[in-house]
DNA sequence: TTAATAGTTTACAAAACTATAAACAATATT
DNA sequence: AATATTGTTTATAGTTTTGTAAACTATTAA
């Protein structure tokens, strides 16, 4: 019997950005750190909430934290992240083309 | 109010691959065309359960169904699809020599 | 020390996801 | 026509995810 292991480990990364507010936080990051109260102010996002997903995509791996003082900073724990977020955009962006092609085609 | 269904339509592509047997499915469909037999020989699930597991990939456009007789045949519905996966695996394997690396500094 | 600020944690109900089993449908074979 | 093959759909029960509200903690300021 074949070990799954690795598609479960995997399967937690893909599940880390699976959320609309995590995929919106992801952007905001983009190449540089947010605190999280401008997180908090551009996504409009009630703070209990914000802190939940946040503490999912540090604890996945996805996202490190820093405090100063009061404040905490987030940024993407690796470039990579944001690429691969990026390459999603573009199979979604995709799709939709070609679901407007279909459209057009009847 | 900023309108945010962009980054639903992002979660939801996330989601079609946040699940170990979806991630296996597209490992197992690489750059060929797989059909359900086989799927179900490699992958050791169930009938109905892989069936789901396709029907949804297929509806949230990760995959392209072909029919031959009996026979259903699966594949990519682009090598982009492959290419995110292979990066989330890069940040998988990343964090996983980060964890071990932490670890050994104790 | 008290109050204010900035986040975090806990509790909980609603919604979404998943695996299994059973019924079903479509095609091919006898 | 009857049977077998190859999947698909539906029903269901258990689990996980999610958003909100309330309680809590840590740091700073008065």
């Amino acid at each position: 019997m074949k070990d799954k292991t690795i598609y479960l480990l995997h399967a937690n990364i893909c599940k880390a950005l699976a959320n609309p507010l995590r995929i919106e936080i992801i952007e905001l990051l983009g190449e540089r750190e947010v605190s999280f109260n401008d997180l908090q102010t551009e996504t409009g996002a009630l703070k209990s909430n914000l802190s939940q997903h946040l503490s999912l995509m540090v604890s996945s791996g996805l996202l490190v934290q820093r405090r100063d003082g009061l404040k905490a900073y987030f940024k993407l724990s690796s470039e990579k992240i944001a690429i691969a977020c990026r390459m999603m955009r573009e199979i979604l962006i995709d799709n939709l083309n070609k679901q407007h092609e279909m459209i057009k085609h009847l």
